[in-house]
RNA sequence: GCCCUGGUGGUGUAGACCGGUCUAACAUGUAGGCCUGUCGAGCCUACGCCUCGGGUUCAAAUCCCGGCCAGGGCGCCA
């Protein structure tokens, strides 16, 4: 009953169609008539004059209307206006001084094409704060800030310098599939799904199957979506996360982590060259790491924080505190690399000298893993006395096997966490930040 | 799951330690009014809040217990 009361006071978009984005009107197309569409901003209403500021993706302009030249039934319209209205002005551009960017729209026409209610559940012009749990509760509306919107722009000039990247070295881009059938890494938690009559799994990592594919296309990556059910609640771990993942044929774990350098030093290069201006309002300061990013042992880093008063038994992972201390130890961007093989999983290859560690690298930086890879094992008979050794049942792999049996070739690999590589380069300090509708422990909404 | 901290109008905060003076303050917002150059407009008026349940007390936003929720620290994270 409500809906067509207020149906009757929109609009139509109709055939009207924008001319210019907001930030393209300027004082060169004084005198011509242009059409406008946004959100509504600040309205300001100084009786004899009103002004409303509208915002586009592209910035804003602003739109004036003094009582002596714009009609009674335009003027009304202004007044009925509320932030963050969907609208459209067809209106001359006029050249003036005291215009926010010294030019403004008069309007001969503006189209209410949809109201938003009042009060909205925060405020997207960010005057007032507002909790992480109550923006995301409005996502939508809260990536209208220009703090929001600077990290995704980000995201995407990082998501973009790394497609390019891989793309120019010959990779080729792959969709494996996000419903597998079998819990395929050891013990790890899965997200069991029901596929009509039997049960599934949505997939932890795309691991395998790059794997298997280097035999065919040598050099591939994807862009993809990972789960773990783990019930972690920290700032840095989703449930959902984008995986930015390659495997490489003929190669070995140096020879992955010089790309990775490189892809990291580029995306860092090219977001502070070309995000200055998201950069600004996030007010983070982008050091771009340098090459040869260090390369810091397993055993090193044991020795080191034990220097440094934490001790941590050999064979055992990096706790977090352990983490963060050796993020203050060694600045920057950093390899951890030679881990013990009880810490990596089936399909990681040993050292060939000394078996108990492993070809296997993280990328961490400040204390935050980024990335992890490695040389894979590409051998049968070896890869099913790891399987073996990590109790599981090579009979269940029987799938992946027989691609081993049709001459894979020696491969390498790793996995880069976009959300992470995100917080970095933006200066977030909860991963919740860098995802546009993130999954956590109890969040599935919206 | 454990530990710490917190939950006050639509939003963000103050008040709490030391119960009464709280008929709950400030900002933003919203509604109305004045104003023909505002630009985080200004000024005037109004509207709207103590997380839920229990307890202590003459008296609870304030103290105690529990629930729920959130933030941080861990754990978990092949």
């Amino acid at each position: 009953m409500h809906l067509s009361s207020d149906c009757m006071k929109l609009d139509e978009l109709g055939n009207l169609r924008r001319t210019h984005l907001s930030t393209e009107v300027s004082s060169k197309l004084a005198g011509k008539e242009v059409v406008v569409m946004g959100r509504v901003g600040d309205v300001r209403d100084l009786g004899g004059i009103k002004f409303f500021i509208l915002s586009d993706i592209s910035g804003s302009i602003q739109v004036t209307a003094p009582k002596a030249k714009v009609g009674k039934k335009l003027l009304a319209k202004i007044d009925g206006l509320t932030q963050e209205s969907a609208v459209a002005v067809r209106g001359k551009v006029v050249a003036a001084k005291q215009a926010p960017r010294g030019v403004e729209v008069f309007p001969s026409e503006i189209r209410v094409l949809n109201l938003a209610s009042v009060p909205l559940p925060l405020d997207p012009r960010g005057r007032v704060k507002a909790n992480l749990d109550t923006r995301l509760d409005a996502r939508a509306l809260d990536l209208r800030r220009s703090e929001s919107l600077a990290i995704f722009k980000i995201r995407h000039q990082a998501l973009q310098t790394a497609r390019n990247y891989f793309m120019s070295r010959g990779f080729i881009e792959v969709n494996t599939p996000k419903i597998v059938a079998t819990a395929t890494e050891s013990g790890a938690a899965l997200f069991p799904i029901s596929y009509f009559e039997r049960e599934a799994f949505l997939s932890q990592s795309p691991q395998l199957y790059k794997e298997v594919l280097t035999g065919c296309f040598e050099r591939v990556f994807e862009v993809g979506p990972i789960f773990r059910a783990e019930e972690h609640d920290t700032p840095r771990h989703l449930n959902e996360a984008i995986s930015i993942d390659i495997e490489v044929a003929y190669a070995a774990a140096e020879d992955v982590m010089k790309i990775l350098e490189d892809l990291i030093v580029e995306v860092f290069s090219d977001v502070k060259r070309k995000c200055a201006e998201e950069l600004k309002p996030l007010n983070h300061k982008l050091e771009v790491p340098k090459k040869p990013f260090l390369r810091v042992t397993y055993d090193e880093a044991l020795k080191k924080l034990e220097r440094a008063g934490v001790k941590v038994p050999w064979g055992e992972d990096l706790p977090t505190p352990a983490e963060k201390k050796l993020g203050e130890l060694v600045d920057g961007a950093y390899f951890v690399v030679d881990w013990p093989m009880i810490l990596k999983p089936f399909y990681t290859m040993p050292k060939k000298d000394t078996p108990k560690l492993s070809e296997a690298f993280d990328l961490m930086h400040k204390g935050l893993e980024l990335a992890s890879g490695g040389t894979r094992i590409h051998q049968e008979e070896l890869l099913v006395k790891q399987l073996k050794q990590k109790r599981l049942n090579p009979q269940g792999f029987e799938s992946h096997l027989q691609n081993f049996r049709a001459g894979l070739p020696p491969h390498a690999g790793f996995g880069l966490g976009l959300d992470r590589l995100t917080m970095v380069l933006t200066g977030a300090d909860n991963i919740r930040e860098v995802v546009l509708f993130p999954r956590d422990r109890t969040r599935i909404t919206p």
